[in-house]
DNA sequence: CTATGGCACGGATT
DNA sequence: AATCCGTGCCATAG
């Protein structure tokens, strides 16, 4: 089915040429972890395909030391600022480079495979995923890997919106519903909602008492330290119905429902929800000093190199008739699969090489001064099919030289520099302005657009409507 | 009555 | 062919 558009000549060919184009294909639009995950497999299962304690460099094939990147590749020609690198490196301590910011929970797992666990991101991401559209599964997916070791949420949600490009109250439906998933309230911001979240699942089977909801809400800090008489008075209750509310929730209610651990059982080769913990590119000046020339690292999963085994291939030649027909498609298909990652590399490198020269004051400047691009330009520029920029750019994460971490989507937003002017434009308000007004002031800098999208944008960041706005501003200041 | 958010449509992008 | 994104229209809250 994935095929579909690929007809015309070439389809009576050997098959191997079409598997060839589909493995490139979805090796392309894997993510650096998902890649190791299908090595691994395709070692565990392939006897063909060897894995050697020798690590070579993807690009010019040089011996490598035993960790780190090639030491000639990644060295520039010249000191030159104008001059990027771009290389692929092969790292077997990839995991560890995770510099997301606001984010302690797993540093640097010391077993690479940490991350591919079950643990409580995918066992909630199995719950909800049915219940999601498509779009929705990826920011559950972001939601759930960014959860602290108790289950609350660990991240701003105007950062998931600006991540995704979505407004909040999408956001926000998706993580109602991700609550509403076994452990009860996980995904909360806080313990009350937590607590919340328990109390909504809970009304539906049960009678739950009546101030309940308020008292959670509004008079938590008195819940945990058990000032009834004072509960009561807030609520307007008596002191008994104040005392069996605490003993209601004490009873039924978990304020850390996600606390404890989850097993470390593997997880074989379920078809695992995106996870964003690794950037796939990396982008940094040399030494970081942003005098020296930018470097744009290409991470590829690596703890050796990956051959045809030479044994496999001698027994092949002298094998069985009956046996050789069975070992020749495991050989084909090792050798396919080393071609296609050699190819997924490649591709990669020419992407963004590509990319970071035009969009290199985005890269150092910011949000500002991302240029209008579309994949359509890049694979005309390349001369490839744009579904091949697709692929490359689809789930791949870059992480800037700040630190951040960024979908490589992000390269091609159209709204995103707009969406930074606005920002500005508010941060240095004098009075709050509706959004009618943002869009004049847009359309003074040359930006025409409605007001209607002003709004959308401005909940995409995660900015509050004018008349809420003004508030916060006196409250801050 | 004004500002904002929801829904849905159509053109662009992938 | 499927999806994304900007926008217009309308309901609703303030």
């Amino acid at each position: 089915m994935r095929l579909s558009h690929q007809q015309g000549q070439g389809q009576s060919q050997s098959p191997l040429t079409s598997a060839h184009i589909a493995q490139t294909m979805t090796l392309l639009s894997m993510t650096t972890t998902e890649l190791l995950q299908t090595i691994d497999l395709e070692l565990s299962k392939n006897p063909a395909l060897e894995l050697i304690n020798e690590r070579r460099c993807p690009m010019c094939g040089r011996k490598l030391p035993p960790t780190g990147p090639c030491p000639v590749c990644s060295q520039p020609r010249t000191l030159d600022p104008e001059e990027t690198i771009v290389f692929v490196s092969p790292r077997d301590d990839f995991y560890s480079y995770s510099g997301r910011g606001g984010f302690d929970g797993d540093n640097t797992p010391e077993d690479p495979y940490a991350s591919i666990n079950i643990d409580l991101p995918s066992y909630v991401m199995h719950q909800v995923a049915p219940d999601l559209e498509r779009e929705e599964q990826k920011i559950a997916a972001m939601i759930l890997s960014n959860l602290d070791e108790d289950g609350f949420l660990a991240i701003e949600i105007r950062d998931i919106c600006r991540f995704h490009h979505t407004t909040s109250s999408s956001v926000e439906r998706v993580l109602t519903k991700i609550r509403h998933c076994e452990p009860l309230g996980v995904g909360a911001r806080s313990i009350e909602e937590a607590l919340l979240a328990q109390v909504d699942v809970l009304a539906e089977s049960t009678e739950v008492p009546n101030h309940i909801r308020e008292a959670i809400a509004e008079h938590f800090d008195l819940l945990s330290k058990h000032h009834f008489g004072e509960i009561a008075k807030k609520l307007r209750v008596t002191n008994e119905e104040a005392k069996s509310l605490c003993h209601f929730i004490s009873e039924n209610l978990n304020p850390f429902p996600a606390r404890s651990n989850w097993g470390n059982f593997r997880q074989p080769n379920d078809s695992s929800p995106d996870v964003f913990h690794q950037p796939d590119i990396l982008i940094y000046y040399l030494n970081n000093n942003p005098k020296n020339p930018l470097i744009i690292e290409i991470i590829t999963p690596s703890r050796g190199t990956l051959r045809i085994n030479p044994l496999f291939q001698k027994a092949l030649n002298k094998s069985a008739d009956e046996k050789k027909e069975e070992w020749k498609k495991d050989l084909d298909k090792a050798s396919l699969l080393i071609k296609c990652i050699q190819q997924r590399s490649n591709t990669m490198r020419q992407l963004m090489e590509k990319l970071v020269n035009i969009q290199k004051s985005f890269i150092i400047q910011g949000d500002t001064y991302l240029e209008p691009l579309t994949r359509a330009h890049i694979a005309e520029a390349l001369d490839v099919h744009e579904s091949t920029i697709s692929r490359a750019v689809a789930n791949k994460t870059v992480q800037l030289p700040n630190k951040k971490i960024i979908p490589l989507s992000t390269f091609f937003d159209r709204s995103l520099a707009v969406r930074a002017i606005m920002r500005n434009i508010i941060e240095n308000e004098i009075h709050a302005l509706n959004d009618t007004e943002i869009k004049n002031r847009l359309e003074k800098q040359g930006i025409k657009i409605a007001r209607r999208t002003v709004a959308k944008y401005r909940s995409m960041e995660g900015i509050l409507p004018a008349h809420l706005r003004r508030i916060e501003k006196f409250a801050t200041v």
